[in-house]
DNA sequence: TTCAGGATGTACT
DNA sequence: GTACATCCTGAAC
């Protein structure tokens, strides 16, 4: 399980080394797990884009001030969620956005939980565009402000890059897979910060061949 | 395949 | 009152 050390380090660091990594939600029906594929740096000392900009406390920024490692889940267009992890020190408001991922365990509950349905009776499309989104992220893994501010946890929420951590017996050498840096997106608003390359993105194993 | 429009709640000014 | 680190649907191409 990565720990708070980890997620102590500096945010670009911390959002590089999250691609390929897995996302463990803990759940009564059972465990859902996914591989992270994209993420961004959000920056708070320098980042218009940051909710606490130029170190600026409100009610909603201040779980950007706590320890490295504590979940930060806030609504975004009044119905969904954006799953970020808190980095660098404590008082250093920075975190990684969790923007996509790709479904390894307990896919009919994030199924159920996404679309109400089981994995068999979604579309193509929505099989297709499952994960790809910090939205349905949240949805499918039941994520929303009761987990904001909370550390991670194995009771809750972990992260880990060893599949045995969670119970999967060893995988096939994965094929290495390249690592596109690009502008953030949806941040318009952020002036010079609109252009940093801060977002990561773990492309398609069949695109690195 | 792309695109416009609507859903929806809350933090912040 | 305004803006928002989004997603889905349905229409047009």
């Amino acid at each position: 399980m990565l720990t708070s050390d980890f997620f102590a380090q500096d945010t670009l660091t911390v959002a590089r080394a999250l691609l390929g990594c897995y996302l463990v939600r803990e759940r009564p029906e059972g465990r859902r797990v996914c591989r992270i594929t994209e993420t961004e740096a959000y920056i708070g000392r320098i980042d218009k884009a940051c909710h606490a900009y130029g170190y600026k406390r409100t009610k909603r920024s201040e779980t950007l001030f706590m320890p490295p490692g504590t979940i930060y889940n806030y609504l975004i267009y009044g119905m969904y969620y954006c799953l970020n992890l808190v980095t660098e020190a404590e008082g250093e408001p920075c975190a990684v956005l969790l923007r996509g991922a790709e479904a390894v365990l307990g896919e009919e509950d994030m199924a159920r939980a996404r679309f109400g349905k089981g994995l068999a009776e979604c579309s193509a499309n929505q099989r297709k565009n499952f994960l790809n989104g910090p939205g349905k992220l949240c949805r499918a893994l039941a994520l929303t402000r009761e987990e904001n501010a909370k550390a991670l946890s194995p009771s809750l929420l972990w992260v880990t890059n060893d599949p045995a951590e969670f119970g999967l017996p060893m995988l096939t050498t994965a094929p290495a897979r390249e690592v596109q840096i690009s502008k953030r997106i949806g941040i318009d608003y952020a002036e010079e910060a609109t252009d940093f390359p801060w977002r990561f993105v773990l492309l398609p194993a069949s695109l690195t061949e």
